[in-house]
DNA sequence: CGCATGCTTGAACAAACTCAAAGCCCGTGG
DNA sequence: CCACGGGCTTTGAGTTTGTTCAAGCATGCG
């Protein structure tokens, strides 16, 4: 785990370009915001799902941003219990460390495209560039802010309230067209929130008998009513 | 809450300094490392115990270093549940945001001494000086890996290694000659583990009960079986 | 020295977990 | 195109861990 930085390509699809897309980047595209700032090189990677992208404390070499797909961030304990600290959908940056290692693991939850660039270039650039500093900061920053209302989910909030949050983050950062399509299983969602998978279903499963939610599928999603989820989220 | 910037004064004690001590600080002060460095103009302050310092969602005007006693950082629930995010020792640095705002708000666990600086100021220093720029980033990465730490404890970990966890953490934090002095309550335990404080209780006197610790008032613990502890951390 | 606050301990309870089994999809291959 | 198989999900029943509610105790502060 400690060994290699960055493990085989999926499907041999390492695509290195000069440089990345020049099109013009959207705000929200933090990882653009940097590269194409100072422009630095990036690359593309695939992984398969249940691919290993880095290991918990293996040496930092390199940023990612999601292209395509999904990828979970945990810790675990010595007899196996996982923690997933967050999720990465499509557009977030993962990976980026101010230390020499990566205190996360991180796995593709599905099949997944990543670009990445050096750490030590994005470094190089935040030593010229206050700018680029400013928003390494500022994305670790946001990091920090969301593990702290995870903190207060995972200490304080019943089954029902943490299902709630999900669903809530999940319809902000992935629904399109009012359906969300959840890339991870029960045991992932579990994991994320502190709960095992039964107890999440069985939320679900509430929800779903009270009309909040509709399925089709277990991963596809339709909150019908997200006032009455906001009032059940603490 | 969101009106006012700074509380009034414990004592009256709100001594300003031209400049910040000008003795030569060792590496793990972390104000100092900034402060020294670029010459920012510094304050001290003190709080009564339980008195708040900010509130959550409040503008972030002030960095702050705990000087003597100690703070928590904490964010509630509308129905009063809270979940302590970290505990402020001698030495720490808190309040410092990328953001706008506090994301936690703090009291005083304690009488407690601060040491303060404008986090405007930061931020220019940060705008000129790379190595300043760094270290803001570094502080945040630290509390990030914190709060990571936490997640999983929260998470995944039982009553028993959750309170094994903090006693090393204390341990390691606070001790002096072998003993620590704690200065929360078994409350403010509780809502740091995601337990009650008649879980914290229990597990402290099993603890007492199987010789791996030793109590000197609630508050005094000495710890007589590192090893063991660490064994109950999973 | 006395009281109030915080701590400990006990007993009953509840929320979530564990273990178990059945059902549903979805992708695969015939 | 449909049948099959395997993994994922749901649901149920019983158990466990930690909570809640309630006393009593200690301690440290005035």
């Amino acid at each position: 785990m400690l060994t290699q930085s960055l493990n085989a390509p999926a499907i041999s699809t390492q695509i290195t370009r000069g440089k990345v897309a020049p099109a013009p980047h959207p705000v929200s595209d933090q990882f653009g915001a940097i590269t194409g700032h100072v422009g630095l090189v990036a690359s593309e990677f695939s992984y398969r799902k249940d691919e290993e992208i880095y290991g918990e404390d293996e040496p930092a070499e390199y940023v990612y941003q999601v292209v395509s797909g999904a990828v979970r961030s945990y810790k675990l304990l010595s007899d196996g219990r996982r923690q997933i600290g967050a999720f990465h959908l499509p557009g977030d940056v993962f990976g980026l460390e101010s230390g020499a290692t990566h205190r996360l693991a991180a796995e593709a939850i599905i099949d997944t495209t990543v670009r990445l660039v050096k750490r030590a270039s994005l470094e190089k650039a935040a030593g010229t560039d206050v700018q680029v500093a400013r928003k390494l900061w500022a994305m670790t920053a946001s990091e920090l802010r969301h593990a702290e209302d995870h903190m207060l989910l995972l200490g304080r909030k019943t089954a029902m309230e943490r299902v709630a949050t999900f669903l809530l983050e999940m319809d902000r950062r992935l629904a399109v067209a009012g359906m969300m399509a959840l890339p991870m299983c029960r045991r992932d969602i579990g994991d994320y929130l502190g709960l095992t998978l039964e107890t999440v279903s069985r939320a679900l499963s509430q929800l779903h008998a009270q009309g909040i939610l509709g399925f089709s599928g277990a991963r596809q999603i339709v909150l019908r009513n997200r006032q009455r989820l906001h009032n059940l989220d603490a």
